[in-house]
RNA sequence: UCCCCGAUAGCUCAAUCGGUAGAGCGAGCGGCUGUUAACCGCUAGGUUCUAGGUUCAAGUCCUAGUCGGGGAGCCA
């Protein structure tokens, strides 16, 4: 067996850096491992090293003098990046800048990384470099806070809900459904490239295909999850979700994570309500188990993050009809580069000043045109709007979308009628509406975009490990 | 997909009117130090994104492409 394998004991009883800085007092002893930050050595015969596990932002520093065996060979020509395992006693640190240190008794070299080209170095680097080094990058300060952040808050989406009795869903990944309005879908086929059967047209025949039909990875859970609603009441999604749109945009992946609930017995005044303390409780939670990271975003990489964070919590989300957001735009006085008329949809730049200039915090708007919306949003009695909502937040624009759901089966069917859609590859949807239909409603918030609006981070590559966008699946 | 901008040392950038490529950081070596993005000195490090073109001469100008960024659309 390796080196690794000796080491097994003290690996599995290692103490998270965490721990020993914000818990353990002087005189304690133990064993933490981690990757070296920094290596400072000097003369006076004993070295300053620095290290991170990824527990929480900061780092320990290791003090190792000459005594040990291997301080010669070894730790003096430890350099950024090598992974270490360091036994010794908890002391209080004679320097500046941390509570306490640990004064190494023994420090193992687990593993080198060569200073000639490791790729992080102990300096600045652009957001545009790190995305090429994607699996390096979790060892910055930056990627570790946005990993703590966006665990805090897909942990705080489960209690959330969970708390409120709804049962979290596993809806499908791959869908037959082609044409759910929420654009371009990828398809899911094991047919030969190049070699796809033919029928007598000499079209592809797809009843060949692995499924016997097309099939495609999903846009969206909502339409299984609303069959689940209508049987257990309240549900959640939580799961990636897929887009082939071809958008190029700091706000936009092709894969990424979404989260739906589906609530039965619930028009859009309780959907929007849900949506607002549901963003507030996960606003909330990251504040409480994520202060270090969030003041370190606060700091370095936007400096209203922290008061953004504290004005939501302060405030009610402004409400706000379609017909009154338009009204509001008109008389604004401002030139814009999109058009404001009754009937179309509001540009990036309206939402943005509505939620920025004219409220300074996150605006429900509701009730939009029938016609700029999904088949599937209930018909307000003006026979002229959708029981639709969508929640803006200031610099992120629209991070929630949702509606109380068509539950007449005519007016259902008229709408998808009207919209060109076929009724018949949706029975299952319309069954529902067939036996025991109830009012219910439900939205959508994706997951990378609460954690940019949270982290202030600027683009949306960089709050998901692994980003998939047009022409990038590197990793 | 559309508009705009960019690509020069490992990284971040500079290079005047088109005139023969430089700094900081990092790295190597040495010095100094309870240090903490340490500090000081020396050294090495380049097919200037690719392919064409203009010119006596191209990092610089032109054309096409690739990749990246910002804005827009689509949307979460």
């Amino acid at each position: 067996m390796g080196a690794i394998a000796r080491y097994v004991g003290d690996i599995m009883n290692r103490i998270l850096v965490k721990t020993v800085l914000e818990n353990l007092n002087p005189g304690s002893t133990a064993t933490v491992g981690g990757w070296v930050r920094t290596c400072r050595v000097s003369k006076g015969g004993f070295a300053f090293i620095t290290i991170n596990d990824g527990s929480c932002l900061a780092a320990l520093q290791i003090v190792a003098d000459a005594t040990l065996a291997n301080y010669e060979g070894e730790i003096v020509k430890l350099s950024a990046g090598c992974s270490v395992l360091v036994t010794g006693e908890v002391v209080e640190s004679q320097g500046k800048g941390q509570r306490v240190e640990l004064k190494a008794g023994e420090l193992r070299v687990l593993g080198w990384a060569d200073p000639a080209d490791y790729p992080i170095q102990p300096k600045h680097h652009t957001m545009e470099f790190l995305r090429t080094q994607a699996h390096l990058r979790a060892r910055t300060n930056t990627f570790g806070a946005v990993a703590r952040v966006r665990n805090a808050v897909s942990a705080a989406i489960h209690e959330f809900f969970q708390s409120r009795g709804f049962i979290y869903l596993h809806t499908p990944i791959i869908t037959a459904s082609d044409c759910e309005g929420a654009g371009q879908l990828f398809r899911v086929s094991t047919l030969p490239a190049g070699q796809e059967p033919k029928d007598q047209a000499g079209a592809i025949d797809w009843s060949q295909d692995f499924f016997a039909r097309k099939a495609y990875l999903t846009v969206s859970g909502q339409l299984e999850a609303e069959t689940y609603a209508c049987a257990l009441g309240n549900v959640y999604t939580f799961g990636p979700t897929f887009r082939a749109e071809n958008s190029n945009t700091p706000r936009h992946l092709a894969e990424f994570w979404m989260v739906e609930p589906e609530m039965a017995f619930c028009d859009l005044q309780g959907d929007a309500r849900v949506a607002e303390e549901f963003l507030k409780y996960v606003f909330s939670a990251v504040l409480t188990r994520c202060p270090d990271d969030m003041q370190f975003f606060n700091e370095r990489v936007d400096k209203t993050v922290l008061a953004t964070m504290e004005h939501v919590l302060g405030n009610d989300f402004v409400r706000l009809s379609y017909t009154e957001a338009v009204d509001r735009l008109v008389k604004s006085g401002k030139t814009w580069n999109y058009p404001i008329q009754w009937g179309l949809d509001l540009q990036t730049e309206h939402e943005r000043y509505i939620t920025e200039e004219v409220f300074g915090k996150p605006v429900i708007i509701s009730d939009y045109p029938a016609s700029i919306k999904a088949f599937y949003m209930r018909m307000n009695d003006d026979q002229k709007t959708v029981a639709a909502m969508d929640v803006l937040v200031p610099r992120i624009g629209e991070i929630i979308g949702g509606s109380q759901r068509e539950d007449r089966l005519d007016v259902l069917n008229e709408r998808m009628r009207a919209m060109n859609l076929e009724p018949d590859s949706y029975w299952w949807y319309c069954d529902l509406r067939r036996y025991g239909s109830v009012p219910h409603a439900g939205f959508g918030l994706g997951l990378e975009r609460v954690v940019q609006f949270i982290t202030g981070m600027a683009n949306i590559r960089d709050v998901i490990p692994y980003p998939r966008t047009p022409r990038s699946a590197e990793f």
